[in-house]
DNA sequence: GAGTCGCCTTGATCGAGATCAAGGTTTTGC
DNA sequence: GCAAAACCTTGATCTCGATCAAGGCGACTC
């Protein structure tokens, strides 16, 4: 009893608080017992837009906040190849073969957990791994739409495509028919190295949507719609 | 001791023949007695090539052969978002949210299990379940390559990083090197619809790499390396 | 052997998006 | 408040890869 409050007054609210916006929310497979050790192990950290996430052998929920997943080719090159919004769960439990890159876009509000607690509690319980594996093949459905993006569709469907994804991450529920507004929260040059294009063609097609009355740029970051699925007959898909 | 002379007269060897080559062979983490429950259920089937593999309810190992995963867009477009070689591990655990359509490119033999068998024994055995996480991540990190490509890479660097693929998995242990000779199971029209690009495309990039020595074309679908190492260095990353 | 079909290659031309260039706007720092 | 820097937009031009077009090659049929 008293230990279930201490719980809900510790660290651990702030995870179930995040994710529980979900349904498939990670702190609803654990119990009470192994809630108090992750928040006797859990640590909070601010991270300021702009800094390099470390691959620190925590897993971490994101409270609050955007990252963007990146990888380079030799010459500098670069590509984003995903992104992670509130409340996603970060930190993989294999090494990638290839570095990923993941730096906040935002500033962003994360809660960690030392791997080895939840790898070892992923062994307890099958119902963790499965979330787990849950949301890695919801990652790998994302990444392979972004393939048929970036391989098959024209800068305008890309562009268009991106900015429902960004509506759709703002408000999961929000209804397909009614206006809505939201903020971007990259730079043109982080559009451009997710879509596969140069500045100049993402801020040209964001004109162009403006002018046929598609979008409206409340300014350089911020922008409204009629609906989006006024946006979704121009994705192409 | 009988049962364990049935077990590899059964069906089950062949998913372990086939597994055992991969460090991480799923066939590792059962225990006879599950061996023996995976034989009984289990079931083959030889496909040939250009079939469609239906989601039936079951998963499958890859004995033999090439399949790829397509994802359309509404007009027609296609792109190509993965391949398994054997000895693959196929199917989901959970639906995707856009269809992903799989089909053989060789003749292919399969060896299939009930879904509810695998996911039953998944929540028995952690091991399994971290062994499927394992293999999805290896599926993600693969998918994140390939966006980079499809974003970032020349035409000529597309189809440099394709052949490399497929030596790759031709022969995963050889040596970069010495020389390597390999069939593409694709047509150019595959290869096309994988990189983004145009089969004219690829047909000049591949007309490209011969004529510089890079590569020799043995015939259309044959295609033979001084050494892997060269071309790696027309891979961009 | 002639004809057809599927697949591939090569050449000529075109166009979407890249690149180059200039200027505008917003943010930051003093 | 002013200067500098970072970010964004728009225009002019160029280029890589798409598109259009023609023909080659091998497999299969009759």
């Amino acid at each position: 009893m008293t230990a279930r409050r201490d719980i809900q007054k510790a660290d651990v609210p702030a995870i179930c608080k995040s994710c529980e916006a979900r349904q498939d929310g990670l702190c609803r497979a654990f119990n009470a017992r192994q809630l108090a050790e992750l928040a006797k192990a859990s640590s909070r950290h601010q991270v300021p837009a702009g800094t390099e996430l470390p691959d620190d052998g925590t897993y971490s929920n994101l409270l609050s906040g955007v990252v963007k997943l990146t990888r380079n080719l030799s010459d500098g090159r670069q590509q984003i190849v995903g992104f992670h919004f509130a409340p996603d769960f970060l930190g993989r439990p294999f090494e990638a073969k290839k570095p990923i890159r993941a730096e906040a876009l935002t500033n962003v509000a994360l809660c960690s957990f030392p791997k080895a607690i939840i790898d070892r509690m992923a062994n307890e319980m099958p119902e963790l791994g499965r979330l787990l594996l849950k949301h890695t093949l919801a990652e790998l459905d994302e990444a392979r739409d972004w393939m048929a993006a970036l391989g098959r569709k024209t800068a305008s469907e890309k562009v268009a495509s991106f900015l429902l994804m960004v509506a759709r991450n703002t408000d999961p529920a929000h209804h397909p028919a009614s206006p809505i507004s939201f903020d971007l929260p990259l730079t043109r040059t982080d559009i451009a190295d997710f879509l596969g294009l140069t500045i100049e063609t993402v801020s040209r097609e964001l004109s162009r949507l403006r002018s046929d009355g598609t979008i409206r740029i409340v300014n350089k970051r911020q922008i409204s719609l009629a609906s989006m699925a006024q946006l979704e007959e121009r994705c192409g898909d």
